[in-house]
DNA sequence: CGCAACATGTAAGCGGTTACATGATTAC
DNA sequence: GTAATCATGTAACCGCTTACATGTTGCG
């Protein structure tokens, strides 16, 4: 499944703009799926070819017409069928993995500030993922709770495990973790 | 980090061919760091033309030269700077989270075949897992016991997850909870 | 006054995937 | 006999990233 197929999806709840999709990309997609204006416009473009989306063009003073997409029922009907795939992959790449593998060749302040590094991005999504429970989660589509649910799911494991197995990889500074408390 | 950098990390526990470093990325770093023979060879073919590896052929009859590869100190060098990146990333590419966002275009026997498939290969992972602390796990560097502890968390943490929400993506089938039990 | 948000797009380049090409040895 | 393992590589292709290009409106 491409960026072309995801934004067809993304269409299914909603008329929007390639603008609207990229912020759609930014928040309930961060997590596991990223795109930028470079792959969604000329994945609208592509959609818009094959009849698999309709556009209406919406004239603004100052701005580039704004480009509202919709989903045709050929676009239904080949979105369908990329869902069809029983096995979808799910794949991770990680520079941050891999660097702890090679702890042995950083010094303990490198992989401590790793570490430190990745704890704040991972506080940065629990907070995104508050962000939408205040929202209206509730009334979103179960596939969306879903999957945000997993998003959390996944990311408080992360940041238990590095939490309580740091120890693996650098000297626990105690200072640091009393320091604050 | 590309192919390339990892390949030259994974020098640093030992010498090694193209193809022992394949069975590395399908082993350890299967769960992370995706590579196959079409970018392992070109990347130790490049390590090798900027020194920051040495190459030994070993001729055998009937095969091709086994080309085993060691770290040089530029190499180490050049590693130690790739590995100074104190953010390196961490993606996540799934098409199983997509696919269950438009779950509402799914039917409910599609959406049960997608988490059993996904349930299967996080079993997979886990055995694999297991596999390698029967093997010497003890005895490996702390950073490759802290990545494998890593996954073994974040898998967990999935499966978890999975069996707790499927409901919300699909009627609960209580006959198949309750069948070899 | 400057920055963020709105709004669309192109083009070069890069890195990785996939398929192809070859072929002996060993274990079942 | 046939499949898996050992062993190396190339080349086309594909999709995504990054940088570039343009310009208004509104807020602080």
């Amino acid at each position: 499944m491409d960026v072309k197929t995801v934004c067809l999806g993304m269409l299914t709840e909603g008329d929007a703009t390639g603008y609207d999709l990229k912020k759609y990309f930014e928040s309930t997609f961060s997590h596991f799926f990223a795109a930028g204006y470079g792959s969604i416009y000329p994945a609208l473009a592509a959609l818009f070819g094959e009849g698999l989306v309709e556009c209406t063009e919406i004239s603004q003073r100052g701005k580039p017409n704004r480009k509202v997409y919709r989903i045709t029922d050929a676009g239904t009907e080949h979105l369908r069928e990329a869902l069809s795939d029983p096995k979808p992959s799910h794949k991770l790449r990680s520079e941050f993995l891999a660097t702890l593998c090679f702890a042995h060749m950083m010094s303990d302040e490198q992989v401590d500030a790793v570490l430190d590094n990745r704890l704040e991005e991972i506080a940065r999504y629990e907070a995104m993922f508050d962000e939408y429970e205040k929202a209206g989660l509730c009334q979103w589509p179960p596939g969306k709770r879903f999957v945000c649910g997993f998003g959390q799911a996944i990311v408080n494991a992360a940041k238990t495990y590095i939490q309580e197995n740091r120890d693996l990889v650098v000297p626990v500074d105690h200072d640091q973790k009393t320091a604050h408390g």
